[in-house]
DNA sequence: TTTATTTTGTACCGTTTCGAACAATAAAAT
DNA sequence: ATTTTATTGTTCGAAACGGTACAAAATAAA
């Protein structure tokens, strides 16, 4: 770990993502400036650039951090050795504080901002096909353990179940940015945790 | 019906939202520019403006025409005397011929651009919350008469289960806007339909 | 102390954007 | 015909946008 050599950067690249994702989450890519995200990302303009390019990378680097946290968290939610209903409940329970954070109906960053940008920028749609992905391979996992662990029925089809159990967690995102209240996307989690788990 | 008095309109004001609908479809509120609106509804900016207001104006009339033909649509397919299974094939069928229209990846208008407005523009959350409701309630009356013509157990729950056949809906919305292969699409589909109806 | 290197921050450029002003046009009413 | 009314289409202007040039600043190396 050799010193650098010219001035010292004043930001932290992590920092200033997460800075980035809090924008682009509000308002989308298209709709945020580059003069937004140099406030949220306490940078100026140029420093932004040389850094992480033109604002379609700045929001792709921002989503592979949004997308990299999310898969720990849900092998965290997912693998702590509770049982399948109590983990699909925390599952819903903690996206859905996210959704609603400080009763902003903010929705999830990924289902709600990338899709509308997918057509004009094929790399997002990448990044997107790639998250969903990941997201159905997570749960199906879980699934499968469940089944070897005897903890839910050996002849249900795992890959349309977690599929399904995905499906859930988008609506309550778009039901959330749409302003649902809390109350009834906790009762519609609630459901579908006993019809499917 | 009197006749008007000045120089006719050379628009048909719903062909003319129609073309609207097309532009924010692919593009989004936000990327859609006046120009782009005005090639596509075959008018001048200063008519569009006459005609339908400003450009969130335009969009929430596009939506609202949209919002209304869908409606129509939902309802000759779940109304047409087939069973449930039957009637939620097609209509998830039909849904996914528009979502993937000419082999582009357009999913839903509505899922796929509206929550990254929702934000800045409450009147959309509205009308996406409308929107959303008024789906879940047509699911609902149709599980209700599968119920009384004993096509579909009457020990489940209706209004959970309308739910999930939504958010079913959604994914494959968002999948298909996220570039995902018609044919998983249809197996996925196919396994709702089997596992919820 | 001097030089090399890297980031910062001000200022700027060309383009695109939204919205409006204005005259020309087309039809009905008088 | 003339007037009235409503839409069309050209044109304009002010603001916002994405991106960049360039000098000042800050640190390590020589």
């Amino acid at each position: 770990m050799k010193k650098r050599r010219g001035r010292p950067p004043k930001y932290d690249a992590t920092e200033a993502l997460e800075g980035a994702l809090q924008v682009f989450w509000r308002k989308g890519l298209t709709a945020t400036s580059l003069d937004d995200l140099a406030e949220s990302m306490k940078m100026n303009r140029p420093s932004i650039y040389a850094a992480f390019g033109d604002k379609v990378s700045i929001y792709r680097k921002a989503f592979a951090q949004f997308a990299n946290q999310l898969g720990k968290e849900l092998d965290a939610i997912l693998n702590d050795g509770a049982p399948l209903q109590d983990a699909m409940l925390r599952f819903y329970g903690q996206a859905l504080e996210a959704y609603l954070l400080k009763d902003e109906s903010l929705g999830c960053f990924a289902t709600c901002t990338a899709p509308v940008e997918s057509l004009a920028h094929p790399d997002v749609q990448d990044d997107l096909k790639i998250l969903i992905a990941r997201i159905d391979s997570q749960l199906e996992r879980r699934l499968l353990r469940a089944q070897e662990d005897g903890d839910w029925p050996i002849d249900r089809d795992v890959q349309p179940t977690a599929k399904l159990l995905h499906a859930a967690l988008q609506s309550l995102a778009i039901r959330a940015r749409g302003g649902e209240a809390r109350e009834t996307l906790v009762d519609f989690y609630y459901a579908t945790v006993k019809m499917l788990c």
